[in-house]
DNA sequence: TGCTATGCGGAGCGATCTCTCCGCTTCGGA
DNA sequence: TCCGAAGCGGAGAGATCGCTCCGCATAGCA
């Protein structure tokens, strides 16, 4: 699974790039992602063209700044995201949000230096929209199947991705499964049989608050 | 619960500072506190000596560097920790765990600025083992009465913090409580009548080797 | 009250970051 | 093969950051 963009060709219908400009394009994308991964994003753009092999004139040449070399790679991560949600409909004993929840760690596992935007970027946002719609599905599914208590909400799965971004960004370094662990619990407490949750969960409208609190930045 | 350091007073027995000096530091720290939680860490050292009320000058006579300011943080919220572990210590139906659980997350969600480094500071590396040390005992407790499952690691403990980390910051500005939603399901998956983990525990050995790679730096 | 150690403010230094600009190079269609 | 459009590299502009330095102010003891 990688991104559905094929090399040269860009989004929204655009000229295609020259041969080398394409090739180049993708090796930035590639070098940002190693090293956003590796040490954060914070590292210059400077690096990140000196590993693609190119000059910063080439980077912004194809990205009109830093913010849209990261969004371009958030936007990959979501397309995968939909891809993988999309697979897991056809799942028929319920246990599709489970994997959709497993495959969504080790997506950002593989991108922590994304992680922090992934959730936070408003650029994406109907792909976001798409994602969600097809978790909402797939927890109805679950509840169905008694696979998961039916007084979970859709929030909590929100909750539990971004509880996994504080996992695996804590543990750079350090262990790349121990989000495995943690997701294996929080599934646990979703079940049927767990105990009673007192504490009501995330309201929707606060979901919708984000998004608003994103746009007036 | 506060800082158990009183105005004037520095750690260490060094020389008791002049009234206005003792006054500055507080008022310099309280300032960084409230701007790193409202803007985080990378508000710049200018706008928090504005916000305190003194020059740049003052802020770098009390604290050698940034860096020295965040960790002065860090250590008083690990002091608060600890007090709030040992209070627990008290409890005697084993609930004492999940009390310092709950207590934790309200730290770390009033002091967002703070949390990247609060597990990531070996500044306070004895505060931390202290800490972690009376949440073993309290574990154990709680294993004791029936509270939590057997095979819950400490590992798992600290998991469950780094994944409240990751659920504070994601939802900075939009709810204050989504994380109890999620800290109530992680211990609902934690209770001796929830479903198996096959998921195998955080070696505990990964802590040892996270402490030598912060050296390391 | 007077004296001195201590504290204070903020201009400015050096480092670093993002992003632009322009002379030169390369691709690829005719 | 030739030529114009497109792409390229990297020096450097402009902004911002952490931090220092020094002339002046003040607290607190005698």
């Amino acid at each position: 699974m990688r991104s559905y963009v094929s090399v040269g060709e860009v989004a929204g219908g655009d000229k295609p790039l020259r041969r080398d400009a394409a090739e180049n394009r993708q090796r930035l994308l590639d070098a940002a992602a190693t090293v956003f991964s590796e040490r954060g994003l914070d590292v210059s753009v400077d690096e990140i063209a000196r590993v693609a092999g190119v000059g910063t004139g080439t980077l912004y040449r194809r990205f009109p700044a830093k913010d849209a070399l990261i969004s371009e790679l958030v936007r990959q991560l979501m397309i995968d995201l939909v891809a993988l949600a999309t697979e897991a409909l056809e799942v028929t004993d319920g246990s599709g949000l489970e994997q959709v929840m497993y495959g969504t760690g080790e997506i950002q596992a593989s991108q922590r230096g994304c992680i922090s935007r992934m959730w936070n970027d408003d650029e994406t946002e109907v792909l976001k929209n798409e994602y969600r719609r097809i978790l909402s599905e797939l927890l109805i599914s679950a509840k169905d199947h008694g696979r998961i208590r039916d007084d979970a909400a859709l929030s909590d799965v929100d909750l539990t991705f971004w509880a996994l971004r504080g996992v695996i960004e804590t543990t750079r370094g350090v262990s790349d499964t121990a989000w495995r662990r943690h997701l294996a619990l929080v599934i646990a407490g979703m079940r049927p049989g767990a105990e009673q949750i007192v504490e009501p969960p995330m309201d929707e409208r606060h979901v919708e608050l984000a998004k608003v609190r994103l746009h007036a930045r």
